[in-house]
DNA sequence: CATCGGCTCCCCCGTGCGGGGGAGGCCGAT
DNA sequence: ATCGGCCTCCCCCGCACGGGGGAGCCGATG
């Protein structure tokens, strides 16, 4: 018997490239559409597909949370496979924590696409598999200039704090109010800050927020 | 005979869902895609299309300047559709400028894709649709967070000048490198900056910034 | 004609920011 | 037991930033 998807993503282009992609193989069906992440749990109920196709970035329900309630409240829960445009995108990490199989990039050939729906499927977790570390580095440099920009966080190598602290520093937050959120003293905030820039080779705040959403670290959206 | 058209976007997600809704229509035929600006003109003077289905962030050439190789070095060029993410997006007024015959939002229903082609195909030019308007508008809510800051975008009604300065800022650059790019003082750029801020509700340059990429007013990739 | 908005430039002023140091405590690895 | 990385906090210092004023020039609008 086929494998069964549901796809969830807000835009309808995406949904109808995923359809089309998907439902050219005869083992794959789309069982399902969603347009965001609180329409899901009722029709993963009703549908009880093999494989969510989901977006992280969604309106009402991001893919994190859907899939957090996806996994609490379905016994029996489908495999989970997050959709993303980015391949250093935070949220993908948080949703891979939060229980998802795999990942899939926007901008994979169909080829991968299918055989991603198919992997997880058959219960392999990709999480990193090399093919989408090819992928992204095949993508080469025709990229428009943000790869720069995820080259340099790639190679950052930030720590947990101070990523966090990049994290607040990209929601506008000055010094003071980001001591205040991670209770510490704004020293420590300024030394965060200063490891920061110099790890991302910015020369103040505005051009490391700039290179955090121009990598994907943080997205609009 | 049926309206020709060519697909130019960097994602296959995107090619393919815009082929998948374009082909369920008698009257519409997909003659070819390609995955960036480069491939476009070779592919318009083979396929002379009716129609290109353009995306405006590509890798190699985007779509302004692809829209504008297009219709200085072809005769009889295809009508120019200009496919964006963000009805704020900047480059999109930039593509328009540049010739685009019209532009069409990703989010779009499926019937108002259709309808977009059809339109341009018969000559009509629709720059700002009373449609895509209403669409815009009726996305509502359910938009995760950067509605709010499209709204405050939208509502500053930046003139051009500060709208300059701005994209200036959004590129890490100081009020000092500001002025010497546009060649006025640095308390000139102060001035704008500050009206900038006032305008976006933004405490420091960092919020602008941010509230610039939330907006779509700019945009990573 | 007068008015208004946009662009330009000027002043003063306070402060948040970022650079350059240093330092102690904790912890895992060697 | 020692080393190195991380987190924490401290000092001094210069300056770019941003607020709050004001002012002249111009073109469009009435």
């Amino acid at each position: 018997m086929p494998v069964t998807v549901l796809l969830v993503d807000d835009e309808p282009l995406v949904r109808a490239g995923l359809r089309a992609v998907l439902e050219a193989q005869p083992d794959i069906e789309v069982v399902g559409e969603a347009a965001d992440g609180a329409a899901v749990i009722p029709l993963v109920r009703q549908l009880r597909p093999d494989v969510v196709a989901m977006d992280v970035r969604m309106p009402l329900l991001d893919g994190i949370e859907a899939t957090r309630a996806v996994l609490r409240t379905v016994d029996q829960p489908p495999k989970i496979l997050v959709v993303t445009t980015f391949e250093n995108d935070e949220y993908v990490y948080e949703a891979l924590r939060a229980g998802a199989d795999g990942f899939l990039l926007k901008r994979a050939r169909p080829a991968e696409i299918v055989h991603a729906v198919r992997l997880v499927a058959e219960g392999e977790s990709l999480l990193f598999p090399a093919s989408v570390r090819r992928l992204a580095a095949e993508y080469g440099d025709g990229d428009g200039g943000n790869r720069a920009a995820r080259e340099v966080l790639a190679r950052a190598r930030l720590t947990e704090r101070e990523a966090e602290v990049l994290r607040l520093m990209a929601r506008g937050l000055s010094n003071a109010e980001i001591a205040a959120r991670l209770v510490v003293g704004t020293e420590t905030v300024k030394s965060h800050v200063s490891a920061v820039l110099a790890k991302l080779g910015a020369r103040d705040r505005t051009q490391a927020v700039i290179t955090a959403y121009e990598s994907g670290f943080v997205a609009p959206g």
